[in-house]
DNA sequence: AGATATTAAACAAACGTTTAATTAACTTTT
DNA sequence: AAAAGTTAATTAAACGTTTGTTTAATATCT
């Protein structure tokens, strides 16, 4: 059963794009590191193209969308279910960085259009979903009269800032540039707090006097 | 004098490396659209490499750094000094939006390493600058007790996140998408003032009563 | 006349993709 | 259970393009 060889390309592929983009990555340099033949790729995926697509479907699988049913809950309070998102947000992006990455520059870069439309289509549509929660905050009087749109820029830039070099992130936090900030915990923890903490101080109204 | 060609080939470079990446950008496409013959790139700048390297000079000597500067000046507060930082960093982002793309692509992608960690090490001298005055703040117990290298992580993403595309910016301010948000001086006034606002919020300790 | 600028053509190397032949893995038949 | 048949997987080699770069000839300018 060859299905593990289909994964196997994918997990190779992510990571090359990831680092050398689709553009700067060969399929010789993907077969040479994922250790198959060159003529494997186009048999499994037809071409590089359907490759990088069927890739990006499957990761994106693992990443399924829960802002739609946090905004849903009517359980929750509008601050609340920005905590809520803000954890998935991170949880999410840092179990994945290469594929993270990979989506970034396709926001950065519109060579496949198809495909920059698609992120960007997510994208939006997440926002739209955030904004909402944000404005109903702000008409029930529990949030200051904020720029909800930028307000959530705020939120998933800094997300994307952080991933964006894992050397960079490294120098940020003072660590040795061999550590992998992405899958340490306390890292996670650190900037699920500092989020927290910055979406409360500028949204919430102090009711306590 | 043939100065303006050179610079012709530069305007041309940084607005294909912008939109196509530096790997997906040909000379044969660069030439044809600044409407030269292809060997003249070679002629001017030597290799492809290296026009990339002297465009992305050319570029920056217009965004000189004067956050040391800032941060120097014993006459401002400490949130004065933000502010100040804040108000430079998006001027300057906005105003050449094609070169701010190129480098956080650089920034992403790893393929050409020295030129990788020199943006690197360019954003890490920025933000040991930034993180020294909220530790100044801080001590001077003007300023909360924040996570200051993710604080501006959290400035610095904000901007990255409206200028990684166009259209996504426009979807998010509910603009027409043939708008252009990077030269709207009204877009430019709310960017601040959220950066402001958020981070006011966030540092400020409230001592009125 | 001499330096500089510009051109079309050619260069080798690398690219993604295809081919045609071979091996491996199942299915069916005996 | 062995043999024959059939499909799927794998390979090395070649394909036609495109890539960045160079060349050698021509044009332009001082």
């Amino acid at each position: 059963m060859s299905n593990d060889k289909r994964e196997h390309i994918m997990e190779v592929a992510v990571e090359l794009f990831a680092t050398n983009g689709f553009e700067g990555t060969s399929i010789r340099q993907l077969a040479q590191r994922a250790d198959v033949n060159i003529a494997m790729i186009n048999y499994y995926f037809g071409s590089k193209e359907k490759l990088f697509e069927t890739m990006l479907e499957h990761k994106a699988s693992y990443m399924r969308n829960r802002i739609e049913v946090v905004e849903a809950d009517s359980s929750l309070t509008e601050i609340e279910k920005l905590d809520q998102i803000i954890e998935d947000y991170v949880g999410r992006f840092l179990s994945q960085p290469e594929f993270h990455r990979v989506l970034q520059q396709e926001l950065l870069v519109s060579q496949r259009e198809a495909l920059h439309q698609n992120v960007i289509s997510l994208f939006a549509k997440n926002t739209q979903n955030v904004v909402a929660i944000i404005e109903k905050g702000i008409r029930k009087k529990q949030f200051r009269k904020v720029d909800p749109p930028l307000v959530f820029s705020s939120i998933i830039g800094t997300i994307n800032q952080v991933m964006q070099s894992r050397t960079l992130c490294n120098m940020l936090m003072n660590k040795d540039s061999d550590n992998n900030p992405y899958q340490d915990p306390q890292f996670k923890k650190r900037l699920i707090q500092h989020l927290k903490q910055m979406i409360h101080a500028q949204l919430l109204i102090e009711k306590d006097i």
